[in-house]
DNA sequence: CGACTTTGACCCGCGC
DNA sequence: GCGCGGGTCAAAGTCG
């Protein structure tokens, strides 16, 4: 886990928010699928948390393609897939995606204040969930670090965030 | 009235 | 080369 992360991980814990360690009940590969099973590296960790107004808690995945890429658990569509592209596909993603970092959020609001001002700049219906994706992006002054939101397909009560790239800018607004 | 969200259109890569 | 799925743009709308 690098500084980045780690301060994301830091931000979660502070007067409004506590973070705490899980068993790794939510651990579970049900929810990996697709590019976010392909996000996640070897190192895993499961944090959950509370604000002032709700209950969460949270698995989170920390995820860098740079740093020791380790086999990840092969969803259906991609294991029957000839072993050779399937090497290509990570080789290309490797090169396009710098960092990847998922959480999995029990909670009934998707907007989370985790500390930085997001700005919305788009809404997709996904194909395999029911529910819309939002997309955001931070509001910080050439800050590229994007965020998207989207529910649990078949646990509407958990909230996936998938965020990507550092931030370059210490204050949080 | 300014700042931010909404929402359909547009764009681009990929598979067929 | 066309259609589809996923990501982004930007004009219009909404909110404080």
């Amino acid at each position: 886990m690098n500084d980045e992360e780690t301060n994301l991980a830091r931000s979660f814990s502070d007067d409004t928010h506590s973070v705490f360690e899980l068993p790794d009940l939510y651990l579970s590969d049900e929810w990996m699928d697709d590019d976010l099973v392909s996000a996640v590296s070897g190192m895993n960790q499961s944090y959950g948390y509370q604000t002032s107004d709700h209950d969460v808690s949270s698995s989170v995945f920390f995820s860098g393609y740079s740093s020791s890429f380790s086999h990840p658990i092969s969803p259906s569509t991609k294991a029957s897939a000839a072993t050779a592209s399937a090497e290509n596909q990570i080789k290309k993603e490797k090169k396009k995606v710098k960092e990847r970092v998922a959480f999995k959020t029990r909670s009934d609001v998707e907007v989370l204040d985790d500390g930085f001002k997001w700005r919305k700049y788009g809404k997709k219906m996904v194909k395999n969930s029911p529910h819309p994706r939002n997309y955001y992006k931070c509001a910080a002054d050439g800050c590229p670090v994007k965020k998207r939101v989207e529910r649990d397909k078949d646990d509407p009560s958990f909230v996936i965030t998938t965020y990507e790239g550092s931030h370059n800018h210490s204050s949080m607004y």
